[in-house]
RNA sequence: GGUCUGGUAGUUCAGUUGGUUAGAAUACCUGCCUGUCACGCAGGGGGUCGCGAGUUCGAGUCUCGUCCAGACCGCCA
């Protein structure tokens, strides 16, 4: 046997028990006359003593050999501590040890296996199965299971099943790009992973299984960032015979229990917006509500005077920055260059303190008035102490542009409390967005969403103005979860592949087989799916979702462990009836 | 596809205006140490300054190219 205990178990009380236990050496103490080490587990510390009075020459020996990550077998007896220390929870005990055991030796890691780690990203990943040993590491993974758990638990009581659908499928063009498959066996084609179980729960609905989830890998082959990785996981739901009221109420539930039971906080009904309403307020379809600095039109009051680059802007807006007003000289140009920068595009940065004695003073003084100012200020809701920074161009790009500085403002000002959660829906989304390369409509969720009732009509003379009964779930400036109320009709699926320039070919090809299931009883039906990284990452207070899987993939797609992607042998790509083409490089 | 930041000891980093033998901390090794727990003390070993070219009497330092890593923009129904 290996074990009785862990290292975390024993207390006072297991005092003159003889005890067996394993582990690996986190650190040893050689003060000559006795040696401690550090044996740790999953669960905890525990100290080991070898000293000359009580232990053996040889057990002494080879106590003082042993190295960092040396994996060890011991048996001893628990005594109390000559010198207890209080900050781990075996701190009162120590194990004699009477025998020991060298189970495997170890390199010395390239790493420090600590909390606070010496070691580099790059590092860490290259050695991932070490960086695991390391408690925050490993915590991650533990609460990951948690979060894992509660939303089985949950959903399985209220009678959603669990099934799971394939992960060799049809490449469709919508959407993101497709990670393939090459098939062996039928020459020239392909499987795709699927980006997302869509179409299967939707046939799942059909074939009336009425409540539907799965945690469930998911594929995209789009570049990456902190937040997004090409396979992640999905927590995917759908529901037959509910409205979107039905929906929201289910999930909104869900996510309440996650915040109780994962993070103890209590929220209320979550707050709606409109999609028009979240992009009017702050500039963005996903906003972080835990602090203010909404947006304030300026047109009416900064218009019609003699500053032309305001004259000429669609969209004059500006936030209120709360004490910004503190702001040196030098700290609001550097908030210019920031805004400037490609990645955020703006021209330029108007701005304007609000002074405590009530008295504004802006950038662009020279043709704007004290009367002028106070509208500014009333428009963005400031107060005196507050700096106004003002943004104008083009709506779309204006708002994009004020909504990453008010994040960024929000980021160094501390107002995004990783501790504090405000989730909310935005709900009306349009149905379909233009897009400049094709120019055509997509679908802006997926071309299975329906749209609002009785907006058929629009879609042939407005198309851009149709809403769709789509909604997502907004915790914290992330979008967490999306989804939508979708067709179950064969015509009106049929006539929206039509306005997304799919011919009936085209649609019958890729779709055939749902257009087929919606002849046969398919009921109304709809859903939602949550990012259970980003979820996960969210309520752990955290925000590079890498930290909560436990074999990420780097910045260029990589897995720089085992280094996949690699190459393949000539006889795999025969088999596979594939010749590669690697001249353009 | 693009922008930015970084790459120097096992590791994390410093390295001035281009100038002697490239440093610190930590890790590692050796010795000492009667209760350590970030143990302490003394000593020691350890470098393709990412790689390649160029400028120069002389390059870790400047220039160009390239590779790698990270953040972001595009992209992500």
């Amino acid at each position: 046997m290996y074990r009785t205990h862990n290292n975390g178990a024993l207390r006072l009380q297991n005092i003159g028990e003889t005890v067996t236990l394993s582990g690996w050496v986190q650190k040893t103490r050689n003060k000559g006359f006795m040696v401690w080490v550090d044996l740790r587990d999953r669960y905890g510390i525990t100290q080991l003593i070898f000293d000359e009075e009580r232990s053996s020459k040889e057990a002494m020996t080879m106590a003082s050999e042993l190295g960092r990550e040396y994996v060890i077998q011991v048996t001893g007896t628990v005594i109390e501590r000559e010198s207890k220390n209080p900050n781990i929870a075996t701190g009162d005990i120590e194990l004699l040890v009477s025998e020991l055991q060298v189970l495997n030796s170890s390199l010395t890691p390239p790493f420090t296996i600590e909390d606070d780690t010496d070691g580099g990203e790059d590092l860490r990943m290259k050695y991932r199965y070490l960086d695991i040993r390391r408690k925050p590491v490993r915590q991650n993974l533990i609460f990951r299971h948690k979060v894992a758990m509660a939303v089985r638990n949950y959903l399985s009581a209220k009678n959603f099943v669990e099934i799971e659908t394939p992960y060799l499928i049809k490449s469709t063009p919508e959407g993101a790009r497709d990670f393939v498959v090459p098939s062996r066996m039928n020459a020239g084609q392909f499987y795709a992973l699927p980006q997302s179980p869509q179409t299967f729960k939707q046939l799942l609905m059909v074939g009336g299984m009425d409540k539907y989830f799965q945690i469930v890998k998911c594929f995209r082959d789009e570049d990456l960032r902190a937040d997004r990785q090409p396979e992640f996981t999905q927590i995917d739901c759908e529901m037959a015979f509910v409205e979107q009221e039905d929906i929201l109420q289910a999930f909104e539930g869900l996510t309440r229990h996650l915040l109780k039971e994962i993070n103890g906080v209590e929220i209320g009904a979550f707050p709606r917006m409109t999609y028009d309403e979240a992009m009017k307020k702050y500039g963005n379809d996903k906003p972080d509500i835990r602090f203010g600095m909404e947006f304030g039109e300026l047109n009416e009051v900064a218009q019609h005077k003699d500053f032309n680059v305001f004259n000429q802007a669609e969209l004059v807006v500006g936030i209120a920055v709360p004490g910004g007003n503190q702001f040196t000289r030098k700290e609001i140009d550097e908030l210019t260059e920031w805004v400037k920068r490609p990645q955020v595009g703006a021209l330029g940065m108007v701005y304007c303190r609000y002074n405590d004695d009530g008295s504004l003073k802006s950038s662009v003084d020279k043709f704007y008035d004290q009367n002028d100012l106070i509208q500014w200020a009333k428009q963005t809701g400031a107060v005196p102490g507050d700096l106004i920074c003002v943004l104008s161009g083009d709506t779309a790009k204006v708002r994009s542009q004020l909504s990453a500085l008010r994040m960024e403002l929000a980021q160094r000002m501390g107002l995004r409390k990783p501790t504090v959660f405000a989730p909310l829906w935005v709900v009306d989304f349009p149905l379909l967005e233009w897009d400049e390369d094709t120019k055509r409509y997509h679908a802006m969720h997926h071309p299975f969403t329906s749209p609002k009732p009785g907006q058929m009509e629009l879609l042939k003379t407005h198309p851009g103005e149709v809403k769709a009964n789509a909604y997502d779930l907004v915790l914290n400036g992330n979008e967490i979860g999306g989804g939508s109320i979708r067709i179950h009709d064969k015509e009106i699926q049929s006539k929206m592949f039509d306005y997304l320039g799919f011919t009936p070919q085209e649609a019958k090809a890729q779709f055939g087989f749902l257009m087929d299931a919606f002849q046969y009883g398919a009921p109304p039906h709809g859903g939602i799916a949550f990012g259970l990284d980003r979820l996960v990452a969210i309520l752990g207070g955290q925000e590079t979702i890498r930290d909560f899987i436990a074999f990420p993939k780097n910045n260029a797609g990589r897995d720089v462990m085992i280094d996949a992607p690699a190459t393949i042998h000539q006889e795999q790509l025969n088999e596979l009836h594939l010749k590669l083409n690697l001249s353009e490089n």
